[in-house]
DNA sequence: ACCCCTTGTGCAACTAGTTGCATAAAGACG
DNA sequence: CGTCTTTATGCAACTAGTTGCACAAGGGGT
């Protein structure tokens, strides 16, 4: 077996053969200790002799073993993120692309690495945290999709496990969570817009309800409507999947009293229920006003351009990562996230001073 | 220092204590030398006794520490995904969601994690790897955006890294190469699509020459038009990002002999450009054709639906896990890749009324 | 000149598993 | 009943760093 490895490292040529601290240690003329020593800026040891380590080490290219760190310290400087996907709707929803945007902003500078994981369901994502906490794979976890009684929190918190959740920030949970103050102020603000436009039929377009951001959002949503004695035209939930975005436009089109506008739970759905307007023959924004939800790079360039609302998604992340991190003992300095979701107005949304029309049920085209 | 980490064990109640190999072996009452046997199905345990500690295992909710194999096998279970963002693209490419689940789908059965990296350019990226390999942080690496000249290949080869290239298949590349058979079949197909519908005046809106996929289609393209004695209407080259999609969709709406129909090099470019159309008052397809590349799932649902060519991302994902886990010394049963890319036919295509040039040499239905 | 204090360095034990080798126990056979 | 197999089990060393503690060396004060 020792001949196997020899020759192994061997065919590595420079790379292959990893040197060890000894070797840096041999190379410097001091113990592993010193070596040890120099790289944590810890111990006593002379300006001097920690130069001539570190430039042993460079020459060597030499690196602390991440694995052998971590075994002796258990804190391996890894994070997990996992994701639900329920029917491949991730692939979907650059949502995610965004927050790890945001998180490895913060972690990559401490040296820190993100562990990525799909699962399909919440049993399976728990059953991932016990094996990733017995394992000591991971220090903490970043939460994602808060919902109501969620068993999340809880367990991870039973598993030692650090961990943050993004949504609402909500003092007595069980876990810290991060996410931009006054969620509702977004959606408050789209409506107020709506309605400064003429709207009065509006309807919501909500994802499901046992997730607390959407269902706040939609609460919201109700909730500023009927302060201006207006009644919602529609609340529909949905998976958060383009199906169920355009099935739900097909229904609120149906109606006799159709909305003039709707707000969708995300820019996703909004894009798709722009699709669906157009394909029944409406004109958005003239016949049919939408607003989305996150502000996706795409939004800008589509025709027309979608209105929709900012949650800044990648400061979020940001947020959380450095949350996360002190939690885990790094000295992080504390940057408050003071700011809120804002409404972005571009051209998806306009006034509406007509009856609504009827709607002419001449699909342009007959495919697929 | 003794002191607070017992003290620190028992705050965690249950699940902060983590258990220890000699927990179970005190449990099951053998050594620790049996547990670890029993765990990983090598040496002599009897069946009785192998039960008798899984039992007594489970019991304490003990899984084997990552870290302790790690550091003993020099196997960390961890591939590295890096993907370079040049600015903020990565947000808007769902691409790598669809790769991501593919990749996941063959680890996650085996106990392997990913862990995802971004950077902001070659350079940096090719730091990363040298950081990664010697902190023996991963046992591999999946390579994107295969490139003329590409560093990585023979870097990572130097560092004793095991990696898979995504992109055509090539013999004698210095890693192994993972991609659908026959790359070029998808844009033949859009071509030939595109010709049948009566479009001679045809452009293409490619990604940076340098890198190699988007090279390869574009060259394609080229040539399957001049084998039908057409010239291309013209070809741009772009930064795959949604400005330059929009920009150079404006400059070929802008030419005199006005393309009437534009492939592009990805779905969110295709997106913007049929954005642009509009914005400019062609109807898709009656003035102007669009093709995507990619067929990410919001094409079924603009409107029109968007024409574009399949490539099967998540199978090249999974096929790219399969042959990295392989290097890794994994038994993983080859399975091979003998699909292509495949146009996939929707509403952003149509005949075009425009008078088509007669065509030289060949008919537009003797296709392959 | 002696002692003390400060500073630098190394030994050895420790992290949590894995594994080669020795040995013990049990059954088979002469 | 003793010896030979066969099979099961445990000891101890090993993976690659980290760290408490002991000790050595140098400088300053009395």
């Amino acid at each position: 077996m020792n001949g196997s490895e020899a020759s192994r490292r061997d065919s590595g040529r420079d790379g292959g053969a990893r040197p060890t601290i000894k070797a840096v240690a041999a190379a410097a003329g001091v113990s592993t200790a010193a070596v040890s020593q120099a790289f944590n800026a810890k111990g006593r040891i002379s300006e001097a002799t920690r130069r001539r380590i570190l430039d042993a080490a460079a020459e060597l290219g030499w690196s602390p073993s991440a694995t052998a760190t971590a075994l002796r310290s258990a804190r391996t400087r890894t994070l997990a993120l996992v994701v639900r996907r329920p029917t491949d709707v991730l692939g979907a929803d650059p949502h995610f692309s965004e927050l790890i945007t945001g998180l490895e902003g913060e972690l990559a500078p401490r040296g820190y690495g993100l562990l990525l994981h799909l699962v399909a369901d919440v049993a399976e994502e728990s059953a991932l945290y016990e094996r990733l906490a017995a394992e000591g794979r991971v220090d903490g976890a970043v939460l994602t999709d808060a919902r109501a009684d969620d068993p999340r929190p809880p367990l991870l918190r039973g598993l030692g496990l650090p961990a943050v959740l993004l949504g609402a920030p909500h003092p007595d949970a069980p876990v810290p969570t991060v996410g931009l103050g006054n969620q509702g102020a977004g959606i408050h603000e789209a409506v107020d817009h709506l309605m400064e436009l003429g709207h009065r039929r509006i309807a919501y377009v909500s994802g499901p309800g046992e997730l607390l951001h959407t269902g706040l959002r939609r609460a919201v949503f109700e909730e500023t409507l009927r302060l201006k004695g207006v009644e919602p035209a529609a609340v529909l939930s949905t998976d958060f999947s383009e199906a169920a975005a355009v099935a739900a436009t097909e229904e609120l089109l149906g109606m006799t009293e159709r909305p003039t506008a709707v707000m969708y739970a995300n820019d996703s759905m909004a894009v798709c229920g722009i699709g669906a307007a157009q394909r029944a023959g409406l004109r958005v924004p003239d016949d049919l006003s939408v607003v989305g939800y996150d502000n996706l790079p795409i939004g800008r360039w589509l025709h027309p351009r979608l209105t929709t609302v900012d949650q800044q998604v990648q400061r979020v992340g940001a947020a959380a990562a450095r949350a996360l991190l002190a939690q885990c003992g790094e000295d992080v300095p504390h940057v408050a996230l003071d700011d809120r979701p804002r409404l972005v107005v571009r051209e998806s949304t306009g006034p509406t001073d007509r009856p609504a029309p009827p709607i002419t049920s001449s699909p342009p085209y007959g495919k697929t």
